[in-house]
DNA sequence: TGTACATCAGTGAACGCGCGTTCACTGATGTAC
DNA sequence: TGTACATCAGTGAACGCGCGTTCACTGATGTAC
């Protein structure tokens, strides 16, 4: 079987990206990813990248694309069943995804965080957006659980907007630790989300900040 | 009076770092910040500069010690009799002082917010550090009121750092909104902070995700 | 299948530009006597 | 108080450098007949 030439186009552009990802990965921002960098990290000459990219501008536009698709990617495959029949085994599994993708795709991740307070309307935008699905599937979930258990309802909202951003401030801390602190990071971050999550509930109930608070047996 | 030498030598390096706040302000990052362009911002000669700095990453530092500052300095001024006594008031003026803080040191903050995800180790672990300061005061907020009120322990490590990560979160998001939008905010970021402690008492009271909560009568 | 032509990914050399920084100098401010 | 000298914030000119981008060209791949 022959290669097309189309084919070849396509391995060369993503080879662009990676070796763009990888230099990334030293802990620079995209801002400072230089042309000539990036067209040595990946065997090219610097013209070469004026054939997949219109301009810098545009090659970033990618890496943000690209790491956008894969957050989705990797935080779609909760599984509804497990959500609504054990929710803390489902809270446990969101965090455990989330902390897989974050060593599995840490440059894309810290690409994400950086563009998403960068200097491109555009890109932030992007980011802001992919965040936003990332929340309305966990107050999907939420309602999900309410649902199925006849539990009242809650400002779902509110507590899925705060459980993003208790993951995405666990994620943030995260690039500054060793694996091994990763990975204690993972049992503070279920419990985190879960006080959310159950503080939904007490707030709903009528509870007040400062007064105490009792579970009802479960059903 | 006169003014000596060290008072204008002092006041020029303040003007100098307004200038580079004000082009910060712009929506850039500090890394974009050029030498040249921070003189003529701030009505000086290029190498001027060098009598204050030792280079521009000295200017950087200096530009993210004067943010680490300012934000301790508005978020300390919480008042404890407050916390205690009116613990839903308490975290209405925290997140309140937080959106004041925002609106007038704006520039400042997304400086913390882009260098804490920068290429310096360095200023990563200060504002990292500054963080964490915030986060303790928050802690012992939360362990005042539980002493004040009787009430049981909880996870108040988890607790503050999931309120920090919220409040932070709002921050985030709240750079791209307009004056109208931040403060509608405010009531969701109100709410949201005061699910976390709830959350924090119902777990530490033995709630469980999926079940239901009753908040005990206020004593 | 063979040939002639078109396409186009990749290249090497060159462009103008603004960058951070250095340096010798100026002149007002500060200091010693 | 007056004078002579030292300090040092600020300057204008110049440095070498790497940047993004352009351009004419090469040669393998693709296409038409």
């Amino acid at each position: 079987m022959t290669v097309t030439r189309a084919q070849r186009k396509a391995e060369t552009r993503q080879r662009i990206l990676d070796a763009a990802l990888r230099l990334l990965a030293g802990g620079r921002g995209v801002d400072g990813l230089g042309l000539r960098e990036v067209a040595r990290e990946a065997g090219l000459a610097p013209p070469s990248l004026y054939n997949h990219f219109p301009d810098m501008d545009g090659l970033g536009l990618a890496l943000t694309d690209l790491a956008c698709f894969r957050l989705r990617e990797v935080m779609r495959q909760g599984r509804k069943e497990l959500i609504v029949n054990d929710p803390s085994a489902g809270v446990r599994d969101l965090v455990e995804r989330f902390f897989r993708y974050l060593s599995e795709y840490e440059a894309e991740f810290r690409l994400l965080i950086q563009q998403r307070m960068g200097n491109s309307v555009r890109y932030r935008r992007r980011i802001h957006r992919e965040i936003q699905l990332f929340r309305e599937e966990l107050e999907e979930d939420a309602r999900a659980v309410s649902a199925y258990r006849n539990l009242p309802d809650m400002d779902y909202r509110a507590a899925s907007e705060a459980a993003v951003a208790v993951v995405f401030g666990f994620g943030m801390v995260a690039l500054e630790l060793s694996p091994a602190a990763r990975a204690a990071s993972v049992e503070r971050a279920v419990v985190e989300v879960t006080m959310v999550f159950l503080g939904g509930r007490a707030l709903a109930a009528g509870a007040q900040l400062g007064g105490d608070i009792t579970p009802k047996a479960l059903s």
